[in-house]
DNA sequence: AACTCGGGGCA
DNA sequence: TGCCCAGAGTT
């Protein structure tokens, strides 16, 4: 089965396994995409759910955060990982697109990478989800299924990035980065992959070996 | 490429 | 107790 086969398929299995692939952090605008999803760095989704449903309450945009004092900020978010840099990351963005982009968040890659807790996953998720560009964030679990799976065959986060988009058709590619990153944190695990309740095992060579 | 950051939650 | 966790930045 060729990996363009293999799309064809995941998107039947996952699709239905996962049939609300839409992100669960709570945005409403790219400004509160990109917040969250700053927030959301080696961190749970509950723990950001929580955190930015009270921070979008006091500080629904650019302007407002930016104008608040560092210790509100750093009490807002004190429950999630690297709260003190995220504090001070998600503050001093604010800042900078008030300065200089009126309030907006950029829409290129090098504006977004500029910012400060913004690296090159951060800024897919807010060009694919918000800008509708046809780029694909990969982070730890994506990396991890597309290999498992024999989507990709490489060590490196960023050539996974470009093979997958080279066999994920553009409209899907918000979708499948959803399918791949809730599949291997549920079911794909790092630790203890569940392969024997996987409904990919029959087209998995991980899985024939792992159960 | 290797290392640091960082703390709550859960087995 | 131990071990992770929707990565990013620095050396």
């Amino acid at each position: 089965m060729t990996p363009k086969e293999k799309i064809v398929l995941l998107n039947e299995v996952l699709g239905s396994r996962y049939p609300n692939p839409k992100s669960e952090l709570n945005y409403e605008s790219p400004f509160q995409l990109l917040i969250a999803t700053i927030l959301a760095a080696q961190s749970t989704d509950k723990q950001v759910n929580v955190i930015t449903q009270e921070l979008f309450r006091v500080a629904p945009d650019a302007l407002t955060l930016s104008r608040m004092e560092p210790d509100e900020v750093r009490n807002l978010v004190r429950s999630i990982n690297y709260c003190n840099n995220k504090a001070k990351n998600i503050l001093e963005v604010s800042r900078i697109l008030v300065n200089c982009y009126e309030g907006r968040v950029p829409e290129t890659r090098e504006g977004l990478e500029s910012l400060p807790g913004v690296g090159r996953k951060t800024a897919n998720v807010v060009l694919s989800n918000a800008f509708h560009q046809a780029v694909m964030p990969v982070d730890t679990h994506v990396h991890r299924v597309s290999n498992r799976i024999g989507l990709v065959t490489t060590e490196k986060v960023e050539q996974t990035e470009t093979e997958l988009m080279k066999i994920i058709p553009e409209a899907w590619v918000i979708d499948f980065h959803h399918y791949l990153l809730l599949h291997g944190r549920y079911t794909c695990k790092a630790k203890k992959p569940e392969c024997t309740a996987c409904p990919l095992s029959v087209v998995c060579d991980y899985a024939q070996l792992h159960s």
